[in-house]
DNA sequence: TGTGAAATTACAACAATGTTGCAAATAATT
DNA sequence: AATTATTTGCAACATTGTTGTAATTTCACA
């Protein structure tokens, strides 16, 4: 049941359980890919006010639920953790998918961003590789 | 001369030579690193209009005279590409780093993104790499 | 060097996005 | 079931991004 794993994913984060939680973790539960602050407004539908997805999204980024995913057209994606990166310390070490087609973001969870070696004095935090290009699914639609 | 390395790119690009293209212009070349919209509006003073500066960061993307970088905070930083990448046709294989102490974030041009293996079936057209840490001035500054 | 066409700019008005404080509603704890 | 702590909705606001249009500026050419 979906509705049981929901629940048990914020009981785990020390999350209260409510509506408006309830719905923004079914949403991206339900859909394969990474969601921006206005797909989850409109699927969501009127039910929930702006500011109750911005709080909830910045709650779920520090509790690891989810992560964010940079963009160049200023619009933030956000995609479930796997399971192994709760308790705020984050293992997002996959590659990101941008789909110039038709416009989803996925993880590609398989494909792990490689070590870089950087310029004397620099010291590496974090690592985002992003790549964007066609998508399975639009290739398959093509000749 | 810096006026004439300006004007010097501006009509390489086939731009027209105006005072606000100038002074963003020159905003990039006394600036080591990449600057954000809001950068400039706050550099350029109060002398041009917030639009002036939106239509010129655009119009240089499309000549290819600078190139995005995405970020996680939706402040989309621009840097200056290098010489070899006008004429539409970007090579912007670099790493870009953004540092969590000091917030600049700096073109890596020694550092090539690694080549990537994706799953079968997605094509890539772009690859983007971004680290985040600390950078070599930071450091210099600490224990 | 002056003049007209084309391009660029400022301004205004607007739309979308993000933030904050606070009172009301809801969830958790006993 | 009552109390407390948390979450939500609302309102008001700040910031960021977009569009149309008139006025200015640049460029090309006489």
């Amino acid at each position: 049941m979906l509705e049981a794993k929901i629940d048990e994913l914020l009981k785990k984060n020390h999350l209260s359980i409510t509506g408006g939680r309830r719905r923004i973790l079914e949403l991206f539960l339900q859909q394969e890919g990474a969601l921006s602050h206005s797909d989850i407004e409109k699927k969501a539908g009127e039910k929930f006010d702006r500011v109750t997805v911005y709080r909830t999204l910045q709650v779920f980024l520090e509790k690891g639920l989810i992560h964010s995913i940079p963009t160049s057209d200023n619009s933030i994606r956000y995609a479930l953790c796997k399971d192994d990166c709760s308790g705020g310390q984050h293992r997002d070490d996959h590659v990101h998918f941008i789909c110039n087609t038709c416009g989803s973001t996925v993880c590609l969870e398989d494909v792990s961003v490689p070590p870089i070696k950087l310029p004397r004095g620099y010291v590496s935090e974090q690592v985002e590789m992003l790549v964007s290009g066609v998508c399975k699914s639009c290739n398959l639609l093509l000749p």
